[in-house]
DNA sequence: TACAAATTTAGAATTATTATTATTTAAAAA
DNA sequence: TTTTTAAATAATAATAATTCTAAATTTGTA
């Protein structure tokens, strides 16, 4: 926690008892949270927290680069507090996110034509498919809800 | 068009003068358009159609797999009406997005791990970097905003 | 032409997110 | 330690995208 606090500090983002709360849940979190979840979480641990303050908070870390956004689900914004690039898998059964620690960067050359205009700087890779739970109930349980809409859960 | 409006009565998808112009609208369009864009759009030649019609209309395309959604959005819905499936270069100063018609599938190997609960079924890619015209006026003009909420405009 | 089922429409409702502002507080200065 | 001040909090209102409702209309078919 002592590192916690010394990062930081040092960036300038003053702490607070409510942004420690958030910053001790979403450390080391490998799930894709909205901002609902983490108000949850927090009212837990410091009732008097309130939704603006999350969203404040989340706004200040993904300025800094300390959290990302998911662009997975069109209804909530979700975050991803885990640091390290990777990639996802959803299903789209369900609509779990999972993580995908790998690097697939030299595989994807954009065409010729595309890099004269275009400077690549990150990728990022969605693969959808089915999870395990999703295979075994044969899609039958989640089979008559709109896959477009369905909410997001998680691995 | 009388392929067009085969094509949709053969799979019991009812054709209404609304739907035509929505339909005619997005053949061979390869734009991103939100629901807004469709909606003015379509107004122009139908100037009484709802809102409420554009968003049916494009739930019910996107349940039959006749257009998709690209979600790189957080602030709105992007649809893709191009039929074919493909990845999306999004410029991160100035969110304008563009297509990238290549298959990168048999590099996307997923981890065993992974693999072994997970059955992928298709990938995306979303390429991150800059555009021509933002790299010529060096990120100024888009520098004050905020990157992750900014609007999308479309290449 | 008549019918049943589906679609359209206007407007209301919902819901995620952002803005406002008075109050409180963290952290730097004295 | 006390003071100071810029920044953060919390309650609430406002905004905006999307969905819902229900009555009227229209489509495709018999
Ligand atoms: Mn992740
Ligand atoms: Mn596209
Ligand atoms: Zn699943
Ligand atoms: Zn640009």
């Amino acid at each position: 926690m002592k590192e916690l606090i010394e990062k930081y500090r040092e960036i300038g983002f003053k702490l607070t008892p409510q942004r420690l709360a958030i910053l001790r849940f979403l450390k080391g979190n490998t799930s894709h949270p909205t901002a609902e979840n983490i108000y949850r979480q927090i009212k837990e641990v410091y009732p008097t927290v309130s939704f603006a303050t999350v969203y404040n908070t989340l706004q200040a870390l993904v300025d800094r680069g300390e959290v990302t956004e998911v662009t997975i689900d069109s209804q909530k914004r979700h975050f991803d507090p885990y640091p390290k690039p990777h990639h996802h898998i959803i299903c789209i059964e369900c609509n779990k996110i999972g993580d995908v620690f790998k690097d697939y960067s030299d595989a994807l050359k954009l065409p010729k034509n595309i890099l004269k205009e275009f400077k690549p700087v990150r990728n990022h890779i969605n693969f959808y498919g089915i999870c395990r739970e999703c295979q075994k109930i044969g899609g039958i349980k989640y089979g008559n809800m709109s896959k477009s809409r369905a909410g997001c859960r998680e691995f």
